[in-house]
This record gives C-alpha cells, structure tokens and sequence, in this order.
DNA sequence: CGGTCAGTTGAGAACTTTCAACATGGGTGG
DNA sequence: CCACCCATGTTGAAAGTTCTCAACTGACCG
C-alpha cells in the first residue's frame, strides 16, 4: 500500500533496497480508515503523528464562520501530511477525506529514525514538501488569474501527472473520485458552473468523462488550453 | 537591518545573544540594492542561495503566457526565501522587487553552519517556514472564497500583524508601498476593482488611507468583516 | 511645460452565482 | 421485488460580481 510513497518519491530519486524496507517498515504501524466526509484530524487539534495516504481521497480544507468551504489542496495516495506539524501546537486547517481513505499513522520518532538513518529518503522528503508549496503556490495562479475552463483544466492535468507519478493512471485516463460539488470547493467556483465548465471541456473535445473515469486524449492540448506548465512539479530528478 | 529576522524569530522563541550574533554575521556578507520591477530572481534560474529581505517589499509572482500577472506572496523586511530551494533545480517562479529592496544574500554553507550549531535558530526558522506554508494556504481560502471586500480587508489584516511581528508598525498604521495594480495583482482582481474595493473599506470606516499610509482604526472590526482569524499566523509562541 | 505614472470614474460587457426545478441512479425498507 | 429516498448531476433564467475600456485627474520629474 505503501508503494505509492515509494514510488513517488523514485521520480526524485533512486531508493535503495534499504529505504525502501524502511519506508515499508513506517508504513506498518496503525493504520485507520474512514469514510467520506470524516475528518482525519480538524482545525484547532494538536497534530502528534505524520499521516501518510495509503488508499482514496483526502483534503486539507477550511470552513468559513458562514459556511463558505475552500478545499487547500488534495491529498492522493502516496500523500504525507506535513513532516514538520509537530512543530505548531494547533492545527490551522482540518484534512478531511472524500471518498473512503485508508491511512497510516507514523510517529515523530519513527520518522526521525529514518530522517537519521536513510539520508536518500531524507533529501526525498524535503523534495517532496517543496514539490508540495510549489502546487500550493500554483493554486494561487490558478484561483487568481484564471478562467473557469483554465482553472478546472489545469487542475485535471495537475492530478493526472500525480496520480501517474504513483501508478494511478491507466493510460490516459484515470478515476476522478470526487463530486463536482468538491471540484467547486476546490477551485472557488459553485457546482453549478463546475458543470457548465465541465460541460465546455467535453464539448472541445479536451476531455472524455464516462461516470467517474476521467480520460484526456490530448495531454498536451489539455495543458495548452488551461496554461499549464509542469515545471512546479519538478519531475525533473534532481536528486541522486 | 538584519534585526527584522531576529524580531520575527524572536516571537516564537527566545534567541540567545550568540544566536543574535550569528544571525547578524550570516547577514553581514553579499549584500543587494535593486529597484522596484527589478528581479531577484527570475523562473527557470537556478537557485544558489538565500535571500533575505532587509529593506523594501518583494513579491513571488508568475506570469502566464498571455501576459496575466499574479503576486503569489508578499516578502517583506525579515522573510527568507525559502531555506531549501538548492534541492530543486530551478525557480519554477520569479522574486521581484515591488519598493527599492535590499536584500542579503547568505550560502548555504552559511545556513548550514547555522543549523548545525544554533538548534534554536533552526526550529525557529522551521516555525517560519510552516507559517509561510499556513498563509499560502490561506491565500487560497482568499482567492477561492472571499468576496472582493472581504478578501482585500483580509490582506491588510495580515500585513498589519506581519509588519507588527518585525516592528514595521506604528500604533494602528502602516506603510503600504505598493500601487493599486500590484495589490489587483496580488488579490486576483483588477486595479479598477482594487480602487472601488478600497473606496468601500473607507466608506465603512474600516480603514483610513492617506498617501501611502494606512490606518486601521480598529483591527477587530476589519477582522471580522473580513472573516479573518489569526490562528493561521501562529504566533502562541509555541517554541522554548 | 510636457510626459509619465498612479489613482479615479462611468458604463457596458463578461463571467459566475443563486435559485429552483427536474433527471438519474444506487441503496434501503417494506 | 417494488417504492421511496437521497445524493449527485443537469438545466434555465435572473441577479450579482467583477472586468474591460476609455476618459480624466493629480502629482511628480526632468
């Protein structure tokens, strides 16, 4: 279950035999699953371990006094909530999931064992949390400056080079697993217009949904239409 | 000049006098002057070490193909560039100068030197790096779900207690430096909407403007008008 | 004094939201 | 097995927010 992380971080990196037993070995401990719409942990808790996502859907989200929701970012398989939290005592958002999600529960110590002892995942992780504030940086771009259509675009190309980076895609296509309601939240737009939106993609032939497979024939005019430029990802290997 | 940082750090932990020196002695060496629109560093340029702002208001900003501009954070006198971008190859975004600005440049072996003998110094900037995280994502929250009133209130509430935390303020005001198109720029709106937005903020007697002056009369009522809370900004002095 | 930049104003256009109604599909209880 | 329920998706129309364009003002500078 853990292979998504694992795979992840090898797009930066090639992990010995040695990290990878020992990511395995973090990714032993408890393990919870919820249900859509449960939190993980909530705005205002004190964070005592990293959550790493095995299976589903999550989100880091805030809710406004009136009721207003923004989902910060999605969290896919292969995901690590913040390595450094422990640091802050209170959360400032919650995370919740929006399908069923199982995750791992990895402690402080733990993690610091490996920080200590596998300086290849160490390096990893820190590219991984850049990579991190970089899509959060570009969601800036994205809420601020684009169009409906870019926005939503662009955000279909972003989590299809994710989901590919932890073999979640099946050629051009993968499972879309949240409501409409959520892309809303997500890019600042209703529902309503999410529909619409998804509607003028479908229309330009940019993207094919069946239920809730999602399939882009064209990656490149995808990216092309919503200005999408990967190079925030940095899928480039640094590393080594 | 370098006190900015100091004060900053200094709200979340308590430095010593040796951790004092060390952070003056990193800021002691190359130092930059450049004027507004100039770039510190441009998308797509590689790293080599950290900035430290000492005087003046940067941006991070991206611009899209078409021309569109967005200010995805403001850096003001005491913030770093982030203290890990040699991982990564290259700017996936450019650092530009919004006043004159003058910034330090320090190494990484500089930084290094300091991490490995001021544990102090380094939790605190790890502190600093996780709220600068806290209030990317709440850029997001703005753009995605506050109205323009609400959004702009929001801003000038944050700069207020930012400025405040390195000593910029004076009583219930401070200076704005930056023209009407970068705050557009910054809240993804026009600069004609910018300039109404800001009319209203006055007519409600939220905010006084006089020049390059703003006053908050009185912080609480912007706050609340602008749903804004400031656990975001951690500054419960979780450190020691 | 002319030029440039920042700020201001008005009016129409464009984009997005809201509201309300309706369609669809899966799941549950009778 | 069917009826019903509920969440999700879809559609239309009006309302609201924000943008664009274009003109104009004031301050500063050479």
């Amino acid at each position: 279950m853990s292979e998504h992380l694992i795979r992840k971080l090898g797009q930066f990196t090639t992990l010995s035999d040695s990290d990878r037993d020992a990511i395995l070995a973090a990714c032993g401990g408890k393990r919870r699953r919820i249900d859509p719409r449960e939190d993980i942990i909530r705005e205002g808790e004190n964070p005592t371990h990293v959550n790493l996502i095995l299976d589903g859907w999550a989100c880091r989200y805030k809710q406004l006094r009136d009721g207003r929701r923004q989902i910060i970012s999605f969290l896919l398989p292969g995901d690590l909530c913040d390595t450094h939290v422990y640091v802050l005592r209170e959360m400032d958002h919650s995370i919740g999931a929006l399908t069923p999600v199982t995750f791992a529960e990895i402690s402080r110590e733990t993690l610091n064992r490996i920080t200590a002892e596998h300086p290849r995942i160490t390096h990893a992780l820190e590219w991984d949390a850049l990579v991190t504030a970089a899509i959060q940086r570009e969601w800036t771009v994205n809420l601020g400056r684009r169009i409906a259509a870019e926005r939503l675009g662009h955000l279909l190309c972003e989590i299809f080079i994710r989901l590919r980076g932890v073999g979640l895609t099946e050629g051009h296509s993968y499972i879309l697993p949240v409501t409409q309601a959520d892309l809303g939240n997500a890019m600042g737009l209703s529902s309503v217009h999410i529909n619409r939106t998804l509607q003028e993609l479908r229309g330009c032939g940019l993207i094919v949904l069946k239920g809730r497979q999602l399939t882009i024939p064209n990656l490149a005019a995808l990216q092309t239409a919503s200005l999408f430029n990967p190079n925030y990802l940095h899928l480039g290997r640094g590393g080594r």
